[in-house]
This record gives C-alpha cells, structure tokens and sequence, in this order.
DNA sequence: ATATAATGTATCGTGTACGATTTAAATAAG
DNA sequence: CTTATTTAAATCGTACACGATACATTATAT
C-alpha cells in the first residue's frame, strides 16, 4: 500500500550559504570588526558607539528608552552604560519625575567628541556603508525583514 | 576674509535608523532569539547548529577548515566545539596526517538529527526565512555586502 | 487606604566573539 | 641536519547578549 520508506525520507538541511540568517549573521561579525578599529582611538565599542549615538540623537533618555530604541534589554545596557560613565561620556541621574527611572545625559566630552568621532568615521563610511548597491530600497527590505522579526519574536513570546 | 567659524562647523553623526550596519546588528540579534527558542528543545544554540549544519555539509572537517566555513576564530569556536561534545553531537579526533590538526566528526546523534531538526526548523523557516520580499537578490546583494566587508577587514590589517 | 499588579533597574549565570599569547608540529632556509 | 618561520590549536582576558531573578517604586483595584 504505502512505501514506508519514502515517507519516512531524511529530510536534508539547508546549506549554510543559502540562508539568510547566515549571511547577516556574518556581517554583523564583519562589521564589529571594522568599527572595532575604527572605534579604538575613542576607547568605544560599536555597541557604546550606537548608545552615544542615540544620545546624541536624543539626550536625556531614560534607560528604558535607550532599551527600546537599541533594541537591547537591560541585562545587556547596563555594563555598556556603567562603562560608559567611567570613561566619562555620560552620567546617571534618578530621574525626579520617577523615582525607579535613571536618566542618561552626555557629559561635555560625550557631546563634544559627536564631531570628532562622526568625521573620522563618515571618512571610512564611505567606504563601509554608502556604496551604490546598498540602496535605500535594500535598506528598507532589511527594515521590513527587522519588523518582520521582531513580530514573530512577540509572537513567539505569547505561545 | 574667512569665516573660521564655518570652517569648525560641527559635523552631525547621521542618525541610527538610516544605518545599514545598525539594521544588520538587530537583525542578528532577532534571529539569535528566534533560534534560541527553536533549538531549545534540541539543547543547541544558533552558534552550535551552524557548526551542525556545517557538518553535515561535509563531515570529518578539521577546526581550520570549519573556522573557515563559518567565518569564526578559533577562540570562537573552541568553546563552542568543546560544548558539542560535552552534548555528544561530534568528536574531536586528531588527525593521522597532520599532529597539529584535530578532525572534527559527527557522532550518531550528530547525524541522526539532521532531519529532526531540519523538519523542525523548516517548518518555522517558512515564515522566517523564505517570505517572497526576500527573494535572491536580497540575498545577493547581502552576500557582495559580505565580500566586501571581508575586504575591507583585510585591507585595514595590512595598515 | 491597602493589597495587588505592573514597571524600571540591577544583578547573575551561560554562551558567544574577538585579539593576544602560548605551544607543538610541520615546513623552509641555511 | 639544524635553525628559523609558518601553521593549527588551545588558552586567557575583555566585552557583549540574553533570560531569570530580585527589588524598589508606581499604578491599579477593591
């Protein structure tokens, strides 16, 4: 009646090349690695690198607000944040408003070095981010591909 | 005759959400989520199923060879490796050839559950990885995006 | 007004990810 | 043949990234 072994057939992986996680997983390693570099005369990391850029964005934010707009959890914010304060490019403040909330400011040196920092890397930018074929009609498909996951990570969440 | 003040005009950073490399690193971190609970019931991590899945492309690699592969230092991969084992998906064999070099091989398990996992992960795929707006040639263009960071990442060495 | 639930931080344990250093084996150079 | 260089692994220190837990403060419910 029924062949048995073609059902239960082994089911082959994809390769490792033909998948998509893959390949972003790659360049987000790459990518650490050149700003590694780049980032080194300032002593920063790229993930504090993307924390002064929120600040210098939209100082004052509450850590919450950091969370959210980076994306990260808190377990991964604090240590880059209490780092960032020993290197004295942003303070801690309690926020009066709401006594469990902390606010984070820059300190003149973290609003300074936005100019120093910002040029020497638009200089290697050219080179990392803004070639022709990146367009903004990739950039988007990635921004549909983040809405996409975060959706599916929320629904994960409620199973 | 100047305007020196024009000439120390503040250069602003550009802001985070126009940034290709900030929507490649949440895209990783989403996936990572994504896998963690995927493969949770398999007692993998995406780091460990890629080493899997790089296996069962082609098993008895030596660690250079699957550091190659996945773009990852041997620092990287050690522990990951040693975990593996501990899990009993591989074996660490040296190799008759080369004393300095160390096979890498599936155990049973290791094989036997490629087609578990697959099924497992090809059922959730299709909706993470397969939606019809990431087609090849978003994938293309992330994989020149890949060999260019590759070659920048070698350029910046020999400085 | 008080018990309860929700929220914002902080901390801890596990697992990457990297560069730097060390060690042993293979290869090259003299 | 022996010294020098290269190569493959292993190890160490630093820095994320996450989930789980703990804790204080605020908001809600009765």
């Amino acid at each position: 009646m029924y062949d048995l072994n073609k059902e239960v057939a082994k089911v082959k992986a994809q390769t490792l090349e033909s998948q998509l996680c893959f390949a972003i997983y790659k360049a987000t390693n790459q990518y650490t690695k050149l700003y590694r570099k780049a980032l080194e005369p300032f002593d920063l990391t790229y993930p504090q690198y993307i924390v002064l850029l929120a600040l210098w964005e939209n100082d004052h934010m509450i850590i919450k607000q950091l969370s959210e707009k980076l994306s990260l959890g808190i377990g991964t914010l604090n240590p880059i944040i209490s780092k960032l304060v020993k290197k004295d490019y942003i303070t801690k403040t309690p926020s009066p408003m709401d006594k469990r909330s902390v606010v984070i400011s820059l300190t003149t040196k973290g609003r300074n070095s936005e100019s120093t920092i910002s040029e020497m890397i638009s200089t290697k930018a050219t080179k990392w981010d803004s070639f022709a074929i990146f367009d903004d009609q990739f950039k988007l498909k990635l921004q549909e591909l983040n809405t996409l996951l975060s959706q599916l990570n929320d629904g994960e969440e409620k199973k």
